[in-house]
DNA sequence: CCCCCCCC
């Protein structure tokens, strides 16, 4: 074969490392650090080095090869080594790059040079063992990004002692030495062509240097999309988490137990999903704020329509440092919170409703609800009329478990009497008056926390800052929850106060009304009355 | 050299 390249006129496109990452030409130490040109089969003598020491040699720029030698390694591979070149027109003056350049590959130029990529760890995973008939160890895996893309790197028994530790989420690496193999496409949800593997020679460095390397490589589906994707479709997607369930422990049919925890995601479409993570990540998620979550690579299924699940690759990001991020906290703080969302997963109770005591406002009197020993619980469609303002935000404990009232000192201390205690600080706590109408009747409700944030749509956090600082948006806080209607579910008890007893109300949860699901009920009820 | 991706 030939491979004279003298006197061809070249476009420099890309510089590239042995996985296809883009390489800076600039390191301060070519020898040993971001040289590496595989693919592009072309390697620099030494006495041309200062052209990209001098970034005189970069993508984009146009050359004219003087001289090459072909050398010929060990396993019958060739090497081509440019002896001279000559920049004929910079980058600047190309102007970008000429036309659609596409990679030169052809068989039996490979150049081996040690390869450095610059990339972030953008998923770790635990560390796992394995036994089975070829054996026995213990693994785990990471994925990194650059400019160019992602690949999936894998470390086993002693690199995994080696650099587990090492390797944190979200750090910038320089990796070397790691050992390629095509990846199995069975396996991956990564687009890359291959994997990589560690091994006793590899090198994994911090680099300080994070700036041009992406956090993550995201492509967001809006979630009304949703609807259109086929089922198992890998996907990335974004919203604000408007309410989660409590984590759970379930049985999978393989036997092993599992931790469960599904979220409802919302964006700016007004369409909400269900998002189940599990394990350790359902078990650590913290919903209060209504946080924007993020997830990369989770999976679509249909279950209850459409819904979502994390896998073991994705990635997880709560309230992520993204633009798409900011966005989406800024739409749902000022108008998202209060949209009449329609969910794409309908969920048990949702669709039959089987598990909910439906009632109107009236049978609350004339049922006597709350009388018996034991509390009654209910479920209605009501709409607000009424939110008490006064009174609705208090000053509460800060520890963990403690919601009790502190004391001002005035002293810049807050007293807990509960927990015996001066604090430099406290917490807001919601506790909510509102007024429930349906068509035959009133009821005043109480709301704590968190059925009272979903009622105003802001953590009490929020409402108290808004409080010290802007009571007219406080006001129209206000005024926008009122005249919504919701499904709310209710526990009703008699409460004796100063000898007075009277029925008191209290909602354990905000629902958004399913339209379809509410005519049914209706239809079903019209039919019942019929018969 | 792993490859588990779950439940309702």
């Amino acid at each position: 074969k030939d491979y004279n390249l003298c006197f061809l006129f070249i476009l420099i496109r890309k510089i590239y490392c042995h996985s296809g990452n883009t390489v800076r030409p600039s390191g301060p130490n070519r020898s040993s650090c971001h040289a590496c040109i595989v693919f592009v089969a072309l390697l620099l003598a030494t006495q041309l080095n200062y052209l990209t020491e001098q970034n005189l040699l970069v993508p984009n720029c146009v050359c004219l090869l003087k001289k090459t030698i072909i050398n010929t390694l060990a396993d019958g591979r060739h090497v081509v080594i440019v002896m001279d070149l000559e920049i004929l027109q910079s980058a600047e003056e190309t102007g970008g790059k000429i036309g659609n350049p596409t990679l030169y590959s052809a068989d039996g130029i490979v150049v081996l040079n040690v390869w450095t990529i610059r990339a972030r760890v953008t998923n770790k995973s635990n560390i796992r063992t394995w036994s089975n008939s070829r054996g026995e160890g213990k693994l785990f895996s990471f994925e990194i990004v650059d400019e160019s893309g992602e690949i999936k790197i894998t470390a086993f028994n002693n690199e995994v002692d080696k650099f587990f530790s090492l390797v944190e989420q979200g750090k910038v690496y320089y990796i070397s030495k790691a050992t390629l193999k095509v990846a199995n496409k069975q396996y991956t949800t990564l687009k890359h062509e291959y994997e990589m593997t560690l091994h006793a020679n590899s090198s994994i460095i911090p680099c300080d240097d994070s700036q041009g390397v992406p956090t993550l490589n995201c492509d967001f589906v809006p979630i009304a999309e949703l609807e259109n994707r086929d089922k198992d479709a890998i996907i990335d997607l974004i919203g604000v988490c408007k309410s989660a369930e409590d984590v759970s422990r379930i049985t999978t049919k393989s036997s092993r137990e599992v931790s469960k925890r599904a979220l409802s995601l919302i964006d700016t479409t007004g369409k909400v999903v269900t998002v189940t993570l599990w394990g350790e990540e359902a078990e650590k998620f913290d919903s209060s704020g209504q946080p924007v979550v993020a997830i990369k690579g989770a999976r679509l299924s249909d279950f209850g329509g459409r819904s979502l699940s994390a896998l073991f690759s994705s990635t997880v990001m709560v309230n992520p440092d993204i633009p798409e991020a900011f966005r989406l906290r800024a739409w749902y703080d000022q108008e998202g919170y209060a949209f009449d969302s329609q969910s794409l997963t309908e969920t048990r109770s949702s669709v039959s409703g089987s598990r909910m005591n439906w009632k109107m406002l009236s049978d609350v009197k004339s049922e006597s609800m709350g009388h018996g020993e034991k509390a009654d619980y209910f479920s209605c469609i009501a709409t607000v009329v009424y939110i008490r303002k006064e009174n609705c935000l208090y000053q509460a404990c800060p520890s963990a478990d403690c919601n009790k009232k502190v004391i001002d000192q005035q002293n810049g201390l807050y007293r807990c009497e509960k927990c015996n205690r001066d604090f430099p600080n406290f917490k807001y706590r919601l506790l909510l008056s509102a007024n429930l109408a349906d068509f035959g009747d009133n009821q005043w409700v109480t709301c704590f926390q968190e059925t009272a944030e979903v009622l105003l749509g802001h953590s009490a956090e929020t409402l108290g800052q808004l409080r010290d600082t802007d009571e007219d948006a406080l006001d129209e806080v206000f005024q926008k929850a009122t005249f919504r209607t919701h499904i709310f579910k209710n526990r009703a008890k008699l409460e004796t106060y100063n000898d007075e007893s009277r029925v008191k109300v209290t909602v354990l949860e905000v629902l958004p009304v399913n339209h379809r699901e509410y005519s049914r009920r209706l239809l079903s009820n019209i039919h019942k009355l019929a018969s």
